[in-house]
RNA sequence: CGGGGUGUAGCGUAGCCCGGUUAUCGCGCCUGCUUUGGGAGCAGGAGGCCGCAGGUUCGAAUCCUGCCACCCCGACCA
């Protein structure tokens, strides 16, 4: 049961369980691929959102919801779009079911109730918000407009990973529409480099920033950014997504405003948004043979505390102890859990808490209570000390921010050691198939190559970067000259 | 949709080739006692339409036919 992330999930595997479960929704083929996120996962992804959504407001957008259908008239307006999305759309026929006349405990679909219009469950909003936007904009005085909206969307893919790619998936779509080109294009480079921001800052994912190529980018985008993060097993995955959308949306949804200068423009816009997926990413990008690795700031519960006792007595006493250091733990902004269920026994709250990624454990047992110090022990490093219980309070504080700095250091130093400069084909491939990683080359700008690449190597061009250095050389595969390198990887 | 594989308890499995008592084992679950500084030990217990339907047979988890589901590899993709 359940899909399977990559050559080390056979280790990521048996701790999916703790975040979420393949959905069991028996005998009908048409519900795989959804999955269930539970409470501990669930805390994860509220931690992803409350961070996301703060970023957002600093930057002056507000959260706003759209319907989940969206009327095949209008998914269709814009035909790129439509054209892109058109092979993975779960669609909506129907409103009634009937009891089945052959069979009164059975239920079909009332052929009666058949929709006159079909209406087809979003797997991205654009062209529901901009038939809204319409309605909302007549005047450069009703622009921007900065809105974001946390959501579900669904993707009929034909293959589904856990994680990665479920048929349904939570996320947040940002749609801004503006009245020139440069402010929509400064609108997808700013949301582009929160998301490195977050992902960086917050999840301690190293990513990289860069433009998609032509065969790559959105359907219906003019440009698409993206931050792209390496996974440990050497595969790339694209974390998060910022779209240029240029007049193509308002266009198709004839949304025009007047200009200070009184002439009638179509509005320029973007696009943006992150999912679920990243915490797929957190998972394969810290985890270790013990389970998950999360780091503090998104660990749902920072430090656990767990009791060493015998009898109720002795637990009281420690009790004492713990809740006062949990306490004084909380007052300094950490999350702590008290773990004194009898129901476990130590050992087995050790593994469980390993397994969960919470980043600090400490131990309270008798020796503690003589000796006035408590076990602490290090989920990142594995490693375990005494310390004075007068210190820990000071002792946690600090090792928030260590191991924070220490799992974005570890991935970044991975990250770093695979990116490969590479100059012949030969090598290339050599370099995919032993080492992994992105591979560094330079490429001569166009489909046809890029797609015999990919044919040949399965690896794509994760994006054009940022900061690229100009460099001139030569086509990894064609020999024709190139003015800088682009990173390829065989990604998710 | 093409190629390969698998369906036996909540999970993981043995048995199937070569049909024959009450379907094997481990984890997990429940009860009791002893335990508690790294996933406890002992004793007892609960839990199965052997994927579904049909067939062959005195007798089917096992053989045959059909169906269904799932997994892996490809095409698609955040």
């Amino acid at each position: 049961m359940g899909n399977k992330l990559t050559k080390r999930e056979v280790d990521y595997s048996k701790w999916y369980n703790e975040l979420v479960v393949q959905a069991d929704l028996a005998e009908n083929s048409a519900v795989r691929g959804c999955m269930v996120i539970k409470p501990y996962g669930f805390a994860i992804w509220e931690k992803i959102q409350a961070e996301l959504d703060r970023m957002f407001k600093e930057t002056g957008h507000q959260n706003a919801y759209f319907p989940l259908f969206v009327p095949k008239s209008l998914f269709e307006a814009e035909e790129k779009n439509a054209e892109g999305f058109a092979k993975e759309c779960a669609v909506v026929t129907h409103y009634r079911l009937k009891t089945d006349p052959d069979d009164p405990k059975k239920l079909i679909v009332d052929p009666d109730a058949k929709l006159e219009e079909e209406l087809v469950v979003r797997p991205t909003s654009e062209a529901l918000i901009w038939n809204t936007y319409k309605g909302w904009i007549q005047s450069y005085r009703d622009l921007p407009i900065l809105i974001n909206q946390w959501a579900n969307v669904v993707r009929w893919e034909m293959r589904t990973r856990l994680f990665l790619r479920t048929t349904e998936f939570l996320w947040q779509e940002g749609h801004t529409a503006h009245a020139t080109k440069a402010e929509a294009l400064e609108e997808t480079a700013q949301m582009n480099s929160i998301y490195a921001e977050f992902v960086e800052n917050f999840m301690g994912i190293p990513v990289i920033q860069g433009k998609k190529t032509e065969s790559e980018r959105f359907a219906g985008a003019e440009e698409t950014y993206c931050i792209e993060a390496l996974m440990q097993d050497g595969k790339a995955l694209q974390a998060g997504t910022s779209h240029f959308l240029g007049q193509n949306f308002a266009e198709a949804f004839d949304v025009k405003f007047t200009s200070k200068e009184g002439k009638l423009e179509y509005v320029w816009a973007t696009s943006w948004g992150v999912s679920t997926r990243l915490m797929g990413a957190l998972i394969m990008t810290h985890s270790d043979d013990h389970g998950l690795v999360l780091p503090p700031k998104l660990a749902p519960n920072q430090v656990v505390i767990v009791p060493i006792y015998k009898g109720e007595e002795q637990l009281a006493q420690i009790s004492e102890v713990a809740n006062k250091l949990a306490m004084e733990l909380r007052m300094n902004g950490i999350s702590v859990k008290y773990d004194d269920r009898d129901t476990h026994k130590p050992g087995w709250k050790f593994a469980q808490y390993e397994l969960q990624g919470v980043p600090v454990r400490l131990a309270l047992g008798p020796k503690d209570l003589e000796k006035g110090t408590v076990e602490l022990a290090r989920r990142d490093t594995l490693t375990k000390e005494f310390v004075e219980q007068k210190e820990v309070v000071e002792k946690v504080k600090v090792l928030m921010t260590e191991i924070q700095e220490n799992l974005y250091q570890k991935a970044m130093d991975f990250r770093n050691e695979h990116i490969t400069k590479v100059d012949n084909f030969e090598e290339f491939k050599e370099v995919l198939k032993t080492k992994g990683g992105f591979v560094s080359a330079h490429w001569d700008g166009t489909s046809e190559t890029e797609n015999k690449i990919k044919e040949l190597t399965k690896a794509t061009i994760r994006c054009i970067p940022f900061n690229n250095e100009k460099e001139e050389g030569s086509c990894v595969f064609s020999g024709k000259p190139s003015l800088e390198r682009v990173l390829f990887a065989k990604a998710y």
